[in-house]
DNA sequence: CGGGGACTTGATGGTTGTCAAGAAATGTGG
DNA sequence: CCACATTTCTTGACAACCATCAAGTCCCCG
């Protein structure tokens, strides 16, 4: 029971900040903000850690527990993840007023600063309440996380150079939506896979060609596509999944 | 007048709906839930729109003016940009299950149905209290969206086939952190702009040396750029500035 | 059956990755 | 402050790869 009441001990230091911010607003409209809104409006004092890094330090690292986001105020950071045959994709690099560390799950990229960086802390909190549904306290919408999972998931097919390795990922990848089963279904045309991946329309038929002739799969139409041995096309790629839309915890 | 008054309008339904939620819960646990959740707790009857495209169509295009979020029931949407020269990037496929379109600004990318699709849609409210200070209501946080936006501009950058553009689009980007002015500091090394742009550090050297010997721009450190003619460079990548911070209403 | 769109395949030249070496910048110890 | 070591960046040569142009095939739909 120690770690639900400790949670809860935040949220009573929590509410008395609130008492006076409400005070200053009528009643009415201060609900509606606070009913409705997925801004979060922190409170002084709720935990917010302002820190520093030396150059060279990280924030987090890739496979660490996520523990809340992160605001640049002075430096700079790359967001990198890391596979297991040594290639590195940086997400993205973010500077001041920049904020990052969103997403589900465990933390897929690290944090690595590249100057002298200070930060700002925002923790996810839980708590829960007497119905024993948890309470998710400065946490974004987990629409709106796998969302950002899913844009630094697609940045991650860039790190493959070679036209064939980035598309059997993304095929792989894709696959979830047919439950990762043998068969996969393709809607969309290989302009549009093109577009998404970076190459030509030709590149992405002949790397699809390809891979079926080499034997990672059957083409039996070019819509349809039947993976016979899963392992061997993702041992191709050091495919790693996604996380399930299923972690949503924080 | 008429604006606010109508916006208002709607939170008065709304807050009708929420007094029935609240009297499920002690008040304390409720305040807490709605007061520090970046959850959207959307009550019924609130504008959440269900309807259905077809094959072809697109849910938003791109320039639009940003209305809501949406999420995917059934079928394929591809969030795509378009370019001035004909460039297309197609920043990722969205199925059941997947949310889109949050993010700044006009909208950056259409949203193009693959196939016969049903969606729902969520909309931003802005409403106006006495001090004239808006509220946002199911508007997720401004630095999360900024974060949505600046992952999406990364995606933009694959858009480039060749490597001295994509290098080129990536420096005119990066330069708004020192204000969009002549100088830029680049505080990361080759390595890391090669695990970020999909390139070799070779690659970046040369396209980097490249621009600077073709009279883009001077390198004068490894580090420091001097952008002598910003315009020609623009011009050489069709550069489309990412939406600005301050470009925080939905 | 005929037409058109999407997909596949072939040939070729330009671009990039790879391997290798050299130059410049940075850091370290004397 | 200098000499040396180390790292980072640049450049060259070559082979592999991909974009381009062009043609041919398949499939769907009228």
């Amino acid at each position: 029971m120690s770690g639900p009441m400790q949670a809860f001990g935040h949220i009573r230091m929590f509410l008395l900040c609130q008492a006076s911010t409400l005070s200053r607003r009528t009643n009415r409209v201060a609900v509606i903000r606070l009913e409705t809104s997925m801004i979060s409006r922190e409170a002084p004092n709720f935990p917010i850690n302002v820190f520093d890094l030396s150059k060279g330090q990280s924030a987090y690292r890739q496979g660490d527990t996520r523990d809340g986001w992160y605001e640049v105020t002075d430096g700079f950071i790359a967001l990198c993840h890391y596979f297991g045959d040594g290639r590195r994709q940086v997400s993205r690099f973010v500077g001041p007023g920049d904020a990052f560390g969103f997403g589900i799950g465990l933390r897929q990229f690290s944090a690595e600063a590249l100057t002298d960086v200070r930060l700002k802390r925002h923790t996810f909190e839980v708590a829960f309440d007497d119905t024993t549904s948890p309470i998710h306290i400065n946490t974004p919408h987990p629409a709106l996380r796998r969302a950002m999972e899913a844009v630094e998931g697609t940045i991650r097919l860039f790190s493959y150079t070679h036209a064939s390795d980035r598309v059997a990922a993304f095929l792989l990848n894709f696959s979830r939506y047919d439950g990762h089963t043998e068969t996969l279904h393709l809607p969309m045309s290989r302009q549009d896979l093109a577009d998404h991946l970076g190459l030509t329309m030709h590149t992405v038929s002949r790397s699809i060609c390809d891979l079926a002739r080499r034997g990672y799969f059957q083409l039996e139409r070019p819509d349809l596509i039947r993976i016979s041995d899963r392992a061997r096309l993702e041992q191709l790629v050091e495919y790693e999944p996604t996380p399930d839309h299923e972690q949503l915890v924080a």
